[in-house]
RNA sequence: GGGCCGCUAGCUCAGUAGGUAGAGCAACGCCCUUUUAAGGCGUGGGUCACUGGUUCGAACCCAGUGCGGCUCACCA
């Protein structure tokens, strides 16, 4: 039907397809804002066709463009018999450009006189019901495009995520730190725990890796004397998929030189806050029910001290690996180990009860400080306390949504920390670190003590948007193919 | 990977003693010059996700497959 009608236009000299330009000079939320000012003057609107209730010699339309919708009347005596007929054969998603007065209908209305209307654009595809919109869920992540046009408060979201990540830019550059670009295809994925993308160059008949962190790259610019560096950009990680997790999702990690991870905790709180506030106003949001307050600064616990408080044993009062697995068994926590219980070490079984009885209690932001040597390769260690780093993550509504660390730049305990890494892989950790040895190559012309950190920007943005999915805050999400 | 749930018109959804399918919106035709989920009268529209089985007969019962959602496990 909708290609008749278009083919006729096409006869006619009026192919919709051949417009180039439409000069906009309003949109629709500026019009209704300001109504007073408007009133009486001269617009051009442009955007689709949402609603279209024809009265028989007039009709009115709901045009939608990019801030929201506004009205548009028209009829036969301002328009014309003929070209008013023709109108009346334009179907709900059409794109068009209207020209007129603006004045308010008898029902209150703000709205768009039409003096003039162009078509200039016709859509082949009906479009969802125009009450309920588009529902369905696959429907929503397949066919994104629909699912804007359709829901603003998806549209809604992705403007906010767009504004917290110009946020968290403008903060870092107006603090000295300068965006740089690392590889995303590299023949080894380190800097992080998961297994990578593998894919082949044809001209270096090369196996490559899609980048699982930035990490050691990021390092590199600070050995060469760049400061304070960051990357904000996609990550891959060839891992489950949930409401948590899509395989190519949004990391910023950033790095400091002569600055630790006390710096960090500031930056972490400061930034996140900063961001809250341009996107939404206020430190305070309420997800899904729960009202988060992101104002620094923010509650600081050590790991033992969680597990502690939060009905765990107390570590400080545990010896060694030996009585730390008989511990393990008592409490129950093989599942959380990914290793046999008898090649856990002391540090191992502390991070196994913090997630088992810590982690999802903390729901206000909360620094988690002090985490185990063994599970932290990149990481300095206490200058009192060899067993344990500097380094925290940051957790909210019981994820994490940070990881800082005073950086690593021995380059001998480096070397180290990756051969202890390669026997944790024999050991059925397929996930452990891989050896870099450019980087430690790097370290050996010296890294200053440096502070980093690595945010994830989806959680970021689905905490501030109040999605449940981390699909909601994605614009196309990873799926099967349907066909 | 395990478990549970979903898939019916373009969209939102109904549809069990198993008897070859419905509403609203959208579309099409007619009426209506201030409507706004406009209204009124009329019309057309379906491989009931797919494959197989049971049955005289399957949207419905059974098995398998696909895609999706939730959840547990795993991770980040």
């Amino acid at each position: 039907m909708r290609r008749e009608k278009l083919a006729k236009l096409k006869a006619a000299g009026k192919n919709p397809f051949a417009v180039v330009k439409y000069d906009q000079t309003h949109h629709s939320l500026e019009i209704k804002e300001n109504f007073e000012r408007f009133e009486g003057s001269e617009v051009s609107v442009a955007g689709r066709i949402m609603s279209f209730r024809d009265i028989g010699k007039a009709a009115f339309i709901d045009l939608q463009d990019r801030d929201g919708r506004i009205q548009v009347y028209t009829n036969a005596d301002h328009l014309g018999a003929e070209r008013y007929a023709e109108v009346k054969t334009w179907d709900i998603g059409d794109i068009i450009g209207v020209r007129g007065k603006v004045f308010k209908t008898r029902r209150g209305e703000i709205s768009v006189e039409a003096s003039s209307m162009t078509l200039l654009t016709k859509a082949l595809e009906p479009l969802p019901e125009k009450y309920h919109g588009l529902k369905d869920t696959e429907q929503r992540y397949r066919r994104r495009y629909l699912d804007l046009v359709m829901n603003r408060e998806v549209m809604d979201t992705f403007r906010k995520r767009t504004k917290i990540i110009s946020s968290i830019r403008e903060y870092l550059d107006t603090r000295g730190f300068i965006e740089v670009e690392t590889p995303i295809l590299s023949t080894i994925a380190s800097g992080a725990a998961a297994r990578p993308f593998v894919t082949k160059s044809n001209a270096l008949n090369l196996q490559l890796y899609l980048r699982i962190a930035t990490e050691l790259y990021l390092k590199r610019c600070i050995v060469g004397g760049m400061e304070r560096v960051y990357d904000m950009g996609k990550n891959f990680r060839n891992e489950g998929i949930d409401i948590r997790h899509n395989p190519e999702f949004t990391m910023i990690e950033l790095y400091q030189a002569y600055a630790d991870y006390n710096d960090m905790m500031e930056l972490c709180e400061n930034l996140i806050s900063y961001a809250a506030v341009k996107a939404t106003g206020s430190t305070k949001v309420n997800y899904q029910g729960t009202e988060i307050d992101f104002k620094a600064p923010w509650r600081r616990l050590t790991m033992i001290d969680a597990v502690k408080t939060y009905g765990g044993p107390d570590f400080t009062l545990v010896a060694d690996d030996a009585e730390a697995q008989r511990l393990a068994k008592e409490l129950g926590l093989e599942a959380e180990l990914k290793k046999k219980l008898k090649d856990c070490t002391k540090g191992d079984i502390l991070n196994a009860a913090f997630e088992k009885f810590a982690e999802e209690h903390l729901i206000q932001p909360t620094f988690i400080l002090d985490y185990p040597t063994e599970i932290s390769p990149l990481t300095k260690e206490k200058p009192d306390d060899p067993t344990m780093t500097e380094r925290f993550e940051a957790f909210v509504y019981g994820r994490e949504i940070a990881n800082a660390y005073s950086e690593l730049n021995d380059p001998i305990v480096q070397l180290e920390r990756f051969q202890q890494q390669a026997k944790e892989r024999e050991l059925g950790d397929d996930e452990a670190y891989a050896l870099d040895e450019d980087f430690v190559a790097s370290l050996e012309v010296g890294m200053p003590p440096t502070g980093g950190m690595g945010i994830g920007i989806d959680r970021i943005v689905m905490f501030l948007t109040n999605a449940y999915s981390i699909r909601d805050v994605i614009l196309f999400p990873t799926m099967k193919p349907n066909e």
